[in-house]
Parts: C-alpha cells; structure tokens; sequence
RNA sequence: GGCGCCGUAGCCAAGUGGUAAGGCCGCAGACUGCAAAUCUGCCAUUCAUCGGUUCGAUUCCGAUCGGCGCCUCCA
C-alpha cells in the first residue's frame, strides 16, 4: 500500500519536516509511557491521546507502525510510595514483591483508563516494562564505559556529558547561558560536573536493588528509555514522541545514552505534545484543579467526551480544559452522532424552505476526504480535520431535507464516517436496541398522538426521557429515539 | 542571566502577504400539535497595542503590554 506523506514538527530543528522513515512504509514509534505508582491524570492523558492521534493517522496513511510505549515500574516514588510498610529488615526479595504489587496494581489501572478513551492495549507492539530490561541496561552502560563516556563513583555510574560535544542539540541549551540550579542530590556530590546525570544509583538501604558490575544498585531514570528502545526497535528509530517536559533533560540525556553507544543518530523525528491547563491554571493538587480520568466519570462525564475535546484542539498549543469545553464536546459530538444515525436511516421525504444549493453529494464528500486527510498529513491539525468533517454534514443535512440522499449517497457519507472515526472514535455505529417496555410506551405514545391526546402523547415523551430515551418524530410519521 | 512559545468573536479554535474556516453558546425565522432533529438568516470592517516594510499585513520586521514554558522531578 502506497503511504500518504506526513508532515510533522520535529523538535531537533524546530520546524516542520516530513517524516522520513528508515524502512519505507514502516514506522517505528517509541513513546514515554507511564511511571505506575497512582492513577493517570487528564494531563497524562492528554499526551497519550496526542501519540494515539499520531499513531492512528500514520496507520490510516499506510504506515506499518510498531509502537514501543514503555512502564516504568522503578523510579523514587515508585520506592518511597512501595516500601514504607516493611521493616528495616526486609530482605530484597520481600522490597521487590512490594514494589512489584504496587506497580502492578496501577498499570493494571492505566490500561483501563487507555481502554477508556479508546486507546486499545492491542495498538501497541510493545510494552516493555522497565524492572525486566536490566540486563540491557547494565550492557548499554558498560558500553557507555567503554567509549569514555560513563564513569563509576561510589556504586553509581554518571554519564560524562563533557564527552559528547553535541549535548543540549534537542533542548536547544548551551552550556554558557545555563543557569546552573543549586540542587545537588546528597549522593551526586562527587560527580566531575554538575550536568553529569546519573545512569546507576548505589543501593541505598530501605532500597530494593540488582546487582551489577557496579555493585547493588537500581537504573537511573534515562537508561530504560534508551536500552528498550534500541533493543525493540532497533539502534535507529523513526519517531519518538512525549510531554513537552520531557525535552530537557529526560530526551536530551537519552539521545545522549544513546548516541553515545551507537555514534550515529538515534531519533530522527522527535515530537512533543504541549501540556493542558485547568480552568487557565496550572493542575495541581494544592490548587484543588487535579483530575484523573477517574474523576470526570463521577461527575458524570464520558471519558470519549474528554477524548473529544483534547483531539478537537491541536497538541502543540496548550489545553485549557474546562467543564465548559467538555459540554461543547459533548454536543459537538452528539451534532456527529445524530447525523451518522440519520444516515443509517432512510431519507425523508423532501421538505420546503429556504436552501443555498444543490450539490453532488459524492464529489462534496470526496472533497471533504480530501480536506480531513490533508488537514491530518499536515502535522495533525485535527481542527482543521473537523472543519471539513462539519461542513460536510451541514451540506450533506441541508440536501437530505430537499431532495432525500439516495442509499448510494448514504453510504459514502457513512465510509467517510468510519473513516474519520477510526481516528476520533466519537461517532461509531450503534447498535439500536430497545426494551420491550420501552417499545411499548413508544408505541402508545403513538397511538395517543394518533388520537391526538397530546396530553398524554407528552407524558409519555416526558415518561420516556427520564428513562433517558428522547423521541424525534419524523416526517413520514415514525418516530426516531436516541439516548440521553 | 540564556533559550523559546502564546495573545483571532461570549467560549473553543484554524488560517493566509490580497482582505477572517469550523465547533459550542445565543438571537430571529422555517418545519412540528408542542418538542426534538434539521434547515435559513444573524453573531470579529477585524485578528493585544504602537510603529516599520509593502500597492496591500491578522499574516513579515521592530518595540510595548499581557500570559506562559524550559534551563531542577514532572505528560
């Protein structure tokens, strides 16, 4: 299959380039995925629903994607969150059980709230988790050393930022204009700079901890990216793609790890989503402004809502996200919706008043494809993408209430549907199904307003809507339902 | 101190050197027994402000004001 050109912002340069793949027509994704020790809040999500819209529209043109989304399931607040409970004495055994029963307990959480938002486990071709790659850890360490660029201090092992002459190329920083923070952790006192960042952390008591040529320790933050990315996708990665704070110093320290193995380029695409606000503040749990995913749906919001209004926006300006744009969400969606269900039906008949034209319904849709794809190739510009989806259903209703679209036409809007939402996912096919009760109340409702009992046709309706069905009576006489 | 981003109608938001997409909300009308849905019309002489370049700038340049990010853990 032939692939449509993608054109995206690459971070290195600052500008937007097409993607160049290694392998033609294969392209290969590592995303930084969570670390597991609380739920994901809207904010993470935001960032995994940016890489899915990636992930989507690089399938939908004709990539091959394998898809690397790592777990950390060993960082500080994995520990200090893990260990708490066991005593001093606790052997390493026992540390890593806890750590392993917390770390499991939320990524077992996060792939329902994925699931949630439509972000399917079986999209992604791996899944490392981070405890189960040390052995490539400690070999890319080890090979850091050998190329003068990691040295041990005490148990831990720091990478020599000195050494490689094009560090800070992704951060865009330079070594002058840095204004150097005066935190030094405890145990990093002795590196020979204080950029130095460190690749293996000393076992500290309290600590679960490996062995390795270096002693008892655990990896640093930075490594597993590095490691498990060039173990599952290869030494030379098409896109790698996270939040916006992960520029600096997570992705610059791992192009470092990395191309100081190799000495070739690792990452030739790299891609950032910006951050969300809330309610034009900064989340933050002192604020009271903190949601996960979890939270909107017990306040009665559907987290494709929430899908919805993240993907409506574009992923490189900030989100302002807001119970008010969730309604807006909300009915923008429900616009989609009702019109894809139109379109499951038969046409009405044709009606009067006052109309701009009248079109051919296969060549606007055809321009509409046309539109929402370009708009996608272009660095995702999915408000763009809908724009054209909207004007479509505008012209596409504006038509079927004069002249009713023929069942050909019908179903040519109804593929450009599925088209569009297998990379939104708001409008699916749903299937129709009604109790037999509430078939009933439909049916004496009908036969009341037969007799013209509007009274009791309306109580009926009313009766109908607190169960949350709500009635359209149609032209034709028959009476369309939908959900609440 | 260094690097960088943003400021478009009530809200969200795209966009271009040639005269402002789309969505939500709202108003009026059509249709309807009434609704709902849908349609029609209205809803920024204007794109933070002030200069400059240009035949022409919201779009390029400069300055100012305002908001924000990174340089430290963070999606």
């Amino acid at each position: 299959m032939a692939t449509r050109p993608i054109r995206l912002f690459n971070t290195l340069s600052r500008t937007i380039e097409p993607l160049e793949t290694v392998t033609p027509g294969v392209v290969t994704l590592y995303t930084c995925g969570p670390t597991v020790y609380n739920y994901a809040h809207i904010g993470n999500l935001r960032t995994f629903l940016f890489q899915d819209l990636l992930k989507r529209t690089l399938r939908a043109s004709g990539f091959e994607v394998r898809h690397c989304m790592n777990i950390t399931d060993v960082e500080d607040k994995i520990i200090r969150d893990s260990q708490g409970e066991l005593p001093l004495e606790a052997d390493n055994t026992a540390r890593h059980a806890a750590m392993k029963a917390l770390t499991e307990r939320y990524t077992q959480a996060f792939f329902e709230d994925l699931e949630a938002v439509a972000i399917p486990q079986n999209s992604f071709t791996f899944l490392p988790r981070a405890t189960q790659y040390l052995p490539q850890m400690i070999q890319l360490i080890e090979r850091l050393e050998k190329n003068g660029l990691a040295y041990a201090r005490e148990g831990s092992v720091y990478y020599r930022v000195a050494g490689l002459p094009h560090y800070g190329c992704l951060a865009h920083l330079d070594r002058e204009g840095m204004k150097l923070g005066a935190s030094v952790d405890a145990d990093e006192y002795d590196r020979e700079s204080i950029s130095d960042f460190v690749l293996w952390k000393a076992h500290k008591p309290g600590e679960p901890y490996w062995e390795s040529p270096w002693g008892p320790g655990r990896p640093g933050w930075h490594i597993e990216c590095s490691a498990m990315g060039m173990e599952l996708l290869g030494e030379r990665v098409d896109i790698h793609s996270g939040g916006v704070d992960l520029i600096f110093p997570h992705h610059e320290n791992e192009i470092a790890q990395s191309e100081g193995a190799t000495g070739h380029t690792w990452v030739t695409h790299w891609v950032h989503g910006e951050f969300l606000l809330v309610e034009g503040e900064k989340m933050s749990k002192s604020l009271g402004n903190f949601y996960t995913l979890r939270d909107l749906r017990t306040m009665g919001h559907d987290p494709i809502t929430f899908r919805y209004a993240i993907q409506s926006n574009h992923y490189r300006k900030l989100y302002n996200f807001s119970v008010e744009g969730l309604k807006a969400a909300k009915n923008s969606l429900e616009r989609l919706r009702t019109f894809r269900r139109r379109m499951e039906g038969e046409g009405e008949s044709a009606g009067q008043g006052p109309w701009k034209e009248a079109i051919d319904p296969l060549a606007r849709i055809e321009t509409a494809r046309e539109a929402f794809w370009n708009a996608l190739a272009d660095d995702l510009n999915t408000p763009e993408a809908l724009a054209a989806l909207f004007t479509l259903v505008t012209d596409l209703n504006a038509q079927d209430d004069r002249i009713a679209l023929t069942r050909a036409e019908r179903d040519a809007a109804l593929a450009f549907l599925d088209e569009t939402n297998a990379i939104f996912a708001g409008w699916p096919h749903e299937e129709a199904s009604l109790d037999a009760d509430v078939e009933a109340l439909i049916e004496a409702r009908r036969a009341a307003k037969a007799a013209k009992n509007w009274a009791q046709s309306d109580q009926i309706r009313d009766q109908l809507k607190a169960m949350g069905i709500l009635l359209e009576d149609r032209k034709d006489g028959t009476t369309a339902w939908k959900r609440a």
